[in-house]
RNA sequence: AGGACCAUAGCUCAGUUGGUUAGAGCGCUACCUUGACAUGGUAGAGGUCGCCAGUUCGAAUCUGGCUGGUCCUACCA
């Protein structure tokens, strides 16, 4: 068998994920104690992110982590439905064939809706299984299945019958554009530049007049009051007194009302309660007329004088303020900055608007749902989110959870000729159940309801609540959600609320919020942008030109899409090549520390693919080096390099468990990077030469150290899996078979646990001690330009009894390690050659040089270390004269310090008997 | 307006309850194809831990203020 020198990823992944799936190793098994996930359902239309490719790793390590240990393990899959961005991919695709869902009508066009999800919906779980996601495939569930459409209706009848979903009209967040309401968390509001126009509004009586100040023109067509502040000296008089509302044959009246801010503008507020929330409160208090101005296109009405109909807001807004300007009335134009609310979907600007909607009643859910975060029964992870929460859930408004879609979950509710409302499964039943004959005519609500709300309902429904299933018992509540804080309310929030309220538990124990993956900049990542990389594409590849024309593809304008092809070029000029699934997830790993932006960094990828390659090599070195380690069967005999990496990977599980329990996956990956490469390969890998190579090596000394190469491999093997599953597999394969172990796969073996046992003090110090000469010996080597290939004589001073045993015992390894053909301990009063020196501990290192010492770089380098050694010296007695140090600080802690002195002491006074000897040279 | 978070090497980031010579990867410099690996090896250079005060024997770490940046919530007609 051969094994190729670099490794190649592509070559494996599929094929293992392929078997792993089929074999069903992905299913929960066994197993006292259940752990499982809910996975936020990913719109099943959509495709794969980088923030959903590093959610992934994170749930999937967490999976197979928990799956290694013996649990009962269910990563729950499937995807959401999306309503409003679904329906308008489908139509935008009509669009482009010419047609319209209302050509098509309500049937045809959620069917063409399921035509689509058929043919893209497969796009998101190809993409999940290149990322090695141990979901278990036979349960997947979508939120349109009909047991979660089940579970949907089954809440909206029990909460409407308990009071807890009301219908009612009020103003909503309206997007002109998709026509429907949106809740308030799907409006985004960002600064833009606007103006405030004054504009001046005459008294009835004709007694003077006073101007008012908006950013808004249009709706001034629907006012039905000025406020001013109750207090405001200048017009408290007005209040009382009316106003012929310009343009209008209206009178309105002067209001006070202390929202009014007397500072801004004029101090005087043209109220239109039927399209803004403030005024619209105010218009409750002072029960003033609603007057809407605008149809569902944000159009102006019938309610508006003729000159105005039909005109769209925009164009409304120039018109009334070249009107009032002609009539005189416009005072001044000033520029202004203002929020503009617009819809996160279809980016219009929202119009507040009067109708009927759906609401649920979130405050009296909110209380229990506060409750289970407060004693604790839900823990966010890092703890400062539940700030977050709390604050949004103690000041929560009501939801408005209908939607004017047509994809998505139809409301149950009826309505007869009188607008009576009915709720229930269907027609039949809510004909039977309140008495209504075949005569009445029952239509059903048009709306459908929000995603979220069947979202919500994701961590039972999934598990086949209503029903009273096993697998609710068994994995509800789930073991821990993992998420992004920019869905911990909607999404978060909102499950935590009515899983309390229907299943009487928490949705799940602890909430693992992780930071957001940005670009290279530290830009957020989004297509209109332009800066989004397909996590897909790091593990294939994808040349320079396929990416530009994936990023531009689809941009309206070409001055972006030349920007996005310019930043596309510049930051990857040669294309990604093919990093592999385990060095992305890696990568992740290493990133997911406890911040709240996770930038990528291409470069680091880069570094973790050469990881893989390095443990590739590792085992192909050990494989070569065991070929017959099964027929050997002598009893193995430890040396001081088995003992010592026996022990430190005891520390190393240790450590990498306590990371995967506390979520810090960069302290795991840091710590299995750090023992791979740093101990394993360059150290140990490295000590078991001098054996392996010794042709007076015993039967049982090679076999102390082949069973060691291996075990500690297959170990690592099985840290590193649920980070890195695809080549830990294939490795473990051969690793395993040439232990004799005869079994299936990595992925159902134990997680290894540590064995204080084979903990080895003596053995780590030795080794400790071993590195501390091999470096001082390289480090002469190097500052004195002496090639690695030129063999060393090595004459050592001042070495106690300790020393002198290890000298003895590791002339092996130093000989190897420091290429050297002799090490001789020599009495101090010995007269040393000619040589190269330095320290290693208290020993003092001697290179003889044959007298060929170039004096004044030597002399350069010793007065390197003695500047050092004296700053050190200096630096630690100013800190033990201080008496207050001496008498405050711990008794270990000063003796250390005094410990320190005393070496560094005796370091400086060796380096200068060095200097002093050098003089003597030529 | 209120709140949160962040500021450590050229870059991306660790740094647990205050006590190290402040660490890692990438990048950089010099040398090296030695029988796992040049996606490699060896040895290096590089930081007044944003600024100012305070607490303390001792502060990257705790407290207050300031500056700069990011974000969330609410919203000004």
């Amino acid at each position: 068998m051969t094994i190729d020198k670099t490794f190649s990823p592509a070559d494996i992944e599929t094929r293992w994920y392929q078997h792993w799936e089929a074999s069903g190793y992905f299913a929960p098994a066994g197993g006292e104690q259940a752990f499982c996930i809910p996975i936020p359902p990913p719109n099943v239309t959509g495709s794969l992110h980088m923030g959903h490719g590093f959610q992934q790793a994170i749930m999937d390590a967490l999976i197979r982590y928990h799956r290694m240990t013996g649990k009962n393990t269910l990563w729950q899959v499937g995807t959401d439905h999306a309503g409003i961005a679904t329906q308008m991919l489908v139509e935008r695709q009509l669009e482009a064939r010419g047609t319209s869902r209302h050509d098509l009508g309500r049937e045809a066009f959620i069917e063409k809706v399921w035509e689509w999800k058929a043919e893209s919906g497969g796009n998101i779980t190809r993409q999940l299984r290149r990322l090695g996601a141990s979901t278990d495939w036979s349960r997947e569930r979508f939120t349109m299945d009909p047991g979660l459409s089940d579970a949907v209706q089954t809440v909206f009848i029990k909460l409407y019958e308990e009071g807890l979903i009301y219908r009612g009209e009020r103003l909503v967040n309206w997007d002109p554009k998709l026509h429907t309401a949106i809740s308030d968390l799907e409006v985004v509001s960002e600064e833009e530049q606007g103006s405030l126009w004054h504009f001046r509004y005459p008294l009835s009586d004709g007694s003077g007049d006073l101007v008012v100040a908006t950013t808004r023109p249009e709706t001034m067509l629907g006012d039905t009051a000025v406020a001013v502040h109750p207090d405001d000296e200048r017009y408290r008089h007005l209040i009382g007194k009316s106003i012929a509302l310009p343009l209008t044959d209206r009178t309105i009246p002067v209001i006070g009302d202390d929202y009014v801010d007397p500072e801004f503008g004029t101090g005087c507020v043209k109220i239109t309660p039927a399209h803004d929330f403030n005024d619209y409160a105010m218009g409750t208090r002072h029960n003033l007329d609603r007057i809407n101005i605008f149809d569902a296109d944000a159009v102006l009405n019938e309610a508006v004088p003729e000159a105005y109909r039909g005109l769209d807001r925009f164009a409304a807004r120039e018109k009334i303020v070249s009107d009032l300007d002609r009539a005189g009335l416009l005072v001044k134009v000033d520029e202004h900055r203002l929020k503009v609310p617009r819809g996160d979907r279809s980016g219009v600007v929202i119009e507040p608007w009067l109708t009927p909607q759906w609401y649920v009643d979130a405050k009296k859910l909110a209380g229990p749902a506060i409750a289970a975060v407060e004693n604790g029964d839900i823990e966010f992870v890092p703890k400062q989110w539940e700030n977050t929460y709390f604050a949004w859930m103690r000041d929560i408004q009501d939801w408005c959870i209908s939607r004017q879609l047509w994809w998505g979950h139809r409301i149950p509710a009826w309505y007869d000729e009188e607008g009576r409302v009915y709720v229930g499964p269907d027609e039949a039943t809510v004909r039977a159940t309140n008495g209504l004959t075949a005569a009445i005519t029952l239509t059903q609500d048009e709306d459908v309801l929000d995603t979220w709300f069947s979202s919500a309902l994701w961590t039972f429904s999934t598990l086949g609540w209503p029903e009273n299933t096993d697998d609710l018992a068994t994995f509800h509540p789930a073991s821990v959600l993992v998420t992004g804080f920019d869905i911990i309310f909607f999404w978060v929030a909102r499950m935590i609320m009515m899983t309390l309220h229907f299943c009487g538990e928490v949705p799940f124990r602890q909430v693992y919020v992780h930071g957001l993956v940005r670009d290279g900049e530290g830009q957020k990542m989004s297509k209109s942008k332009g800066n989004v990389i397909d996590p897909i594409d790091l593990i294939d590849g994808i040349a320079l030109e396929d990416l530009v024309a994936k990023r531009t593809a689809g941009m309206m304008q070409p001055k972006m899409a030349a920007k996005v092809e310019k930043a596309t070029r510049k930051h990857f000029p040669e294309g990604i090549p093919g990093y592999g699934t385990d060095a992305l997830r890696f990568t992740f790993y290493s990133l997911a520390s406890t911040g709240r932006d996770i930038k990528f960094d291409i470069g680091r990828m880069e570094g973790y693919r050469n990881f893989c390659n390095k443990l590739w090599n590792a085992a192909r070195y050990v494989l070569m080096n065991t070929e017959d380690y099964i027929q050997a069967g002598h009893a193995p005999e430890y040396s001081l390099a088995d003992r010592w990496i026996r022990s430190r990977i005891q520390r190393l599980t240790e450590e990498t468990s306590a990371a995967i329990e506390s979520y810090r996956f960069d302290l795991a990956s840091q710590a299995l990077y750090d023992f791979v490469w740093n101990e394993y390969c360059d150290w140990y890998l490295e000590l078991s030469k001098p054996v392996l190579w010794d042709e007076d090596a015993s039967p049982s000394q090679l076999q102390g150290t082949r069973e060691t190469l291996l075990l500690i491999l297959e170990q690592i093997l099985r840290l590193l899996h649920p980070l890195m599953p695809f080549i830990t597999e294939e490795i473990w394969q051969s690793v395993a078979a040439r232990m004799g172990l005869s079994r299936e796969t990595i992925m159902l073996e134990a997680w290894p646990k540590s064995e204080t046992a084979l903990e080895d003090n003596a053995a780590e110090s030795g080794v400790e001690w071993l590195k501390d000469m091999v470096t001082a010996l390289r480090t002469i080597r190097a500052e004195a330009n002496i090639g690695p290939s030129k063999p060393l004589a090595v004459l050592v001073d001042n070495a106690n009894a300790e020393d002198k045993s290890r000298l003895a015992e590791n002339g092996l390894y130093l000989r190897k390690l420091a290429k050297l053909v002799s090490i001789e301990v020599v009495s101090p009063d010995k007269s040393i050659p000619p040589s190269l020196s330095t320290l290693c501990r208290q020993m003092e290192l001697h290179v003889p040089m044959d007298g060929v010492i170039d004096v004044e770089a030597e002399r350069t380098r010793l007065s390197k270390d003695l500047a050092k050694l004296k700053a050190e010296v200096g630096r630690l007695e100013v800190k033990l004269a201080n008496p207050n140090f001496a008498d405050r600080a711990p008794a270990d802690v000063v003796s250390a310090e005094r410990n320190k002195q005393i070496a560094a002491e005796d370091a400086l006074s060796k380096v200068e008997a060095q200097l002093e000897r050098l003089e003597g040279l030529p």
